[in-house]
DNA sequence: CCCCTCACCTGATCGC
DNA sequence: TGCGATCAGGTGAGGG
């Protein structure tokens, strides 16, 4: 997403802001007017993302004197079921939930339509503050307790895998915990573990050193995979700002495979509740040691 | 401070 | 065709 509508929002401005349903504000301290006033009139930098947030920092203000040095910014999380969607200015789309018109110095008038079903994503204007892990980089206020990803050039090794043993859960609520590193969903902690043919609730200070290297390992393997195949479609819910679906789903090892055979040792894949969710796992290769 | 549960929501789909 | 049950990829507040 960020790397799709970073072409496209780069140098616009934004001509103007729709809120349809308010509670795609969540995050916003504030009522939809005021998302609407900081919004309308506003230059985009850039695009950011670190995890499963996106920003687009904001330039200039029409609205009265920014605040020496208090930069803000856009901010956009898609929880469950968001889409960014980028249309032409004649293009709805269900469920749009707020709605941003821009104008773009070489593609011309544009629009963003956020889309989502459960209204578990939202979007926020958020003032952008120094971080200890951004020494150079800033982020929304937001973001701040979010960890880098693995696949970021400053993600700190040492740092993961002193917090993940020191740490009392079972390992894959520590991939889910984005606070210990980003970016890592339901899907993709279940492919990792598969992939380091490790069970899901081994605890995490029972992991050795290889294992827990092993571990991060694979997580990086499978982001860099779902990156590079556009991410895991598998249905229209899941798209990119062009509405295309991502080609991960055919690379599924674990996630959704429950019945299917191990793509290893070809005995079924199950399926598990656990923290009122889905977990995938082969019982044969992955079990608690 | 750490860990865990639960609330937050809608719409698509499936079985009857 | 209609209806109810079920399911879904995340996050953070708050209690223990």
């Amino acid at each position: 997403m960020r790397a799709g509508l970073e072409p496209a929002v780069t140098g616009a401005t934004v001509s103007s802001v729709t809120v349809f349903d308010e509670r795609s504000l969540r995050r916003h301290d504030g009522p939809s007017e005021d998302f609407v006033d900081r919004l309308a009139g506003r230059g985009i930098v850039s695009a950011e993302r670190r995890g499963k947030f996106l920003w687009l920092p904001l330039g200039s203000s029409p609205v009265p004197e920014p605040l020496e040095g208090a930069r803000e910014a856009l901010v956009v999380h898609l929880g469950m079921s968001g889409q960014v969607l980028l249309r032409d200015r004649a293009t709805d789309d269900r469920l749009t939930r707020i709605r941003l018109d821009i104008e773009h110095p070489d593609h011309g008038a544009l629009r963003l339509n956020f889309v989502d079903q459960r209204i578990f994503g939202s979007m926020a204007i958020d003032r952008l503050v120094q971080t200890p892990d951004a020494p150079t980089d800033s982020v929304p206020t937001q973001v701040a307790h979010i960890a880098r990803d693995p696949l970021d050039p400053l993600f700190d090794d040492r740092l993961f895998l002193a917090r993940l043993a020191r740490r009392n859960s079972g390992v894959k609520r520590a991939l889910l915990d984005q606070t210990l590193l980003s970016g890592v969903g339901n899907i993709y902690a279940d492919e990792a573990l598969w992939a380091a043919r490790v069970h899901y609730d081994q605890p995490t200070n029972t992991l050795s050193r290889p294992r827990a290297k092993l571990l991060l390992a694979e997580v990086r393997l499978v982001l860099a995979k779902a990156l590079g195949e556009g991410g895991t479609s598998f249905d229209a819910q899941y798209v990119n700002v062009n509405g295309a679906s991502g080609y991960f789903s055919h690379s599924l090892n674990a996630y959704g495979q429950q019945g299917k055979p191990c793509a290893r040792c070809g005995r079924p894949i199950v399926r598990e509740s656990f923290m009122n969710r889905g977990s995938h796992f082969c019982a044969f290769c992955q079990r608690v040691r």
